[in-house]
DNA sequence: TTGCCGTATTTGATCGATCAAATTGATTCT
DNA sequence: AGAATCAATTTGATCGATCAAATACGGCAA
């Protein structure tokens, strides 16, 4: 049925006796070709399966149509799913605009610009999509100098005047939310975080300050489940009845000092990011809407991209949602008689 | 520094009055090239900062230099890191032989290979990386079937004489392992799985079987935590005084029924895909060698597309490491008190 | 009828690399 | 010396598409 060698347009256009142009045509520019003709090749086309090989288009148009992305080394948390479900969605977003994702992996920033430099020059990829910023983040500097049209996903942190686009999740405003859901329900709210060093951390943190927690209500740790129970007691003996943390690993840990005091079901402990194991222990969590990131970083690097300029310099800020769930001690399993 | 227009062969051969093909050949076959001559382009081309253009190579070659590989549904299991790990191992593998990943979505297997069968006519990839083979998958045959070369990373279920090159985890050995462990501590070692329609679960159970386990200390189940903790209560009824998890999610929930009786500060439960939660609380459990997977799987892809045939068939089964751990109790945690 | 105009289609050139074959020049063999 | 051999280099053609400009053609106004 398949023909043993693929068609190309050239040799469509020969045997319907056409013109390799009106082919080309028939697929950029159909508006271009009268309809019966348009019929025809489209015709041609989908009866001898020919696929457009764009190895040949690239070379002529100086475009991939390939995003590249790093792969970040496996973190060892609980999360690391917010990530994934990243990834997919972009991957699923960039593939409905025609593009493909280009993985590759890095040992660190510079090495990360290097090779996003390189592939830009090689001609594979169009455009970039950085994850993960930090404080003096060196990769959008290098990037803009070689002029790799890029978004961050993350803000850029302490540059508040940063020439480039970015888009990230509003951590300050998840967490404020969280800790009024916990006000509201007359408790004494603390906060388990990280150390001060860590910018996103602090962001979260505002947040709880923000909603009335206060300063001595705070225990910032690494983030391990382990230190999640240590804060919790500590924090409880200090007579806090109620904790938002700052990541799911920290709050499984708190939960085991605080599933006592369940009020309505309701744990008094709301974890971030909302990972199988929140979801697995019906703990509550703030949930990052990746998804609708993913969209948005796509729809600016794509329209830059085929405007052939960098994406206009612009930061958006999304707020999360507050997933609750009801606790179900899991201790008091009910069949545990019968298989 | 760096010149406006991107220089071509052609141009740093006007430049250095050379041929073309001279520097294309310092390229690709340094070999051919006098070395003083040699080391003339290196020089220039190391100075101008050129790289080739793959799009021109491509098209010339007709290869792409391009593994194509789907990126899952994200799952909602404890596990996925497993799959994290897999694809940086694959994407830095096949980075350091000079391929790159080519990452695409699709709804289910069938989408699969239409979208694989599409990037491979596209000249976008020269070669596919299975992932989760299951029982009667259709993807082998279907990519068979138009000439793309390709590996699974899981073993042809159910299909002894399938034709095509696979590498997989043998989770029975690796079951039989944890049991063994176990029952040389003097146990009476339960396990608790999945269903029997789940491939992968029927090889694990029959390692537990192998290792002396008996048929009536097995609970099979879905893959929750809560169902681990009935499993676990139901067999610690029965008499069993320690068990064998298919999952980590499992076993997590096992862990609330069986922590009272650590021996020696080791659980008498172990888990499956040693992930984050496993190293988090201290739970021995089976790890899966998938980076040694991911090297052997690219290098029998890649071997392949370079010679532009089939991969031979042929099937690789690699015996998972057994991960022993500590348990803390975190209920004890040490310094409660202080921050 | 002639000339102009806009639509539909075709022709020629080109993107940047590699393949295949031809050429050059030095070396060896008879 | 002349032919044969081999290494080093060059030339011409080509991969498959798109861009830019040229041509064909029917309709319409002068």
């Amino acid at each position: 049925m398949v023909p043993q060698v693929r068609p190309t347009q050239a040799s469509l256009a020969a045997a319907l006796g056409v013109s390799r142009q009106t082919v080309s045509n028939v697929i950029n520019s159909p508006g271009l070709v009268r309809p019966a003709t348009r019929k025809r090749v489209e015709d041609a086309i989908k009866a001898s399966g020919y696929r457009p090989q764009i190895a040949g288009r690239a070379l002529r148009t100086h475009r991939s149509g390939a995003i590249g992305m790093r792969l970040h080394p496996v973190v060892d948390g609980v999360n690391g799913e917010v990530l994934d479900r990243f990834f997919h969605a972009v991957t699923e977003t960039a593939q409905a605009r025609g593009y493909r994702i280009n993985l590759f992996t890095a040992g660190d920033a510079e090495t990360e610009v290097a090779q996003l430099t390189d592939m830009f020059h090689q001609g594979v990829i169009d455009g970039a999509l950085l994850i993960d910023s930090r404080l003096r983040d060196p990769r959008p500097a290098g990037l803009a100098a070689c002029g790799l049209p890029f978004v961050v996903f993350g803000r850029p942190w302490g540059d508040p005047g940063a020439a480039h686009s970015w888009v990230d999740v509003d951590g300050r405003a998840g967490v404020y939310r969280a800790t009024q859901h916990l006000v509201a329900a007359g408790h004494r709210v603390g906060f388990i975080g990280w150390p001060s060093a860590s910018a996103v951390g602090e962001d979260r943190r505002a947040g709880w300050l923000a909603a009335g927690g206060d300063e001595a209500d705070q225990y910032l740790t690494e983030d391990t489940t382990r230190d999640g129970l240590g804060g919790a007691q500590v924090l409880r003996a200090r007579g806090v009845t109620a904790v938002v943390c700052v990541s799911d690993g920290l709050a499984l840990g708190a939960v085991q000092a605080f599933a006592g005091r369940a009020q309505g079901g309701e744990l008094p402990v709301i974890g971030f990011d909302n990972t199988p194991v929140a979801r697995a222990l019906g703990l509550s969590s703030v949930s990052q809407p990746v998804e609708a990131a993913a969209a948005l970083i796509l729809r600016s690097l794509l329209d830059a991209v085929e405007q052939r300029e960098a994406p206009p310099p612009s930061g958006v800020l999304l707020v999360p949602t507050l997933e609750l769930r009801q606790w179900e001690p899991i201790a008091a399993y009910p069949n545990g008689e019968e298989q």
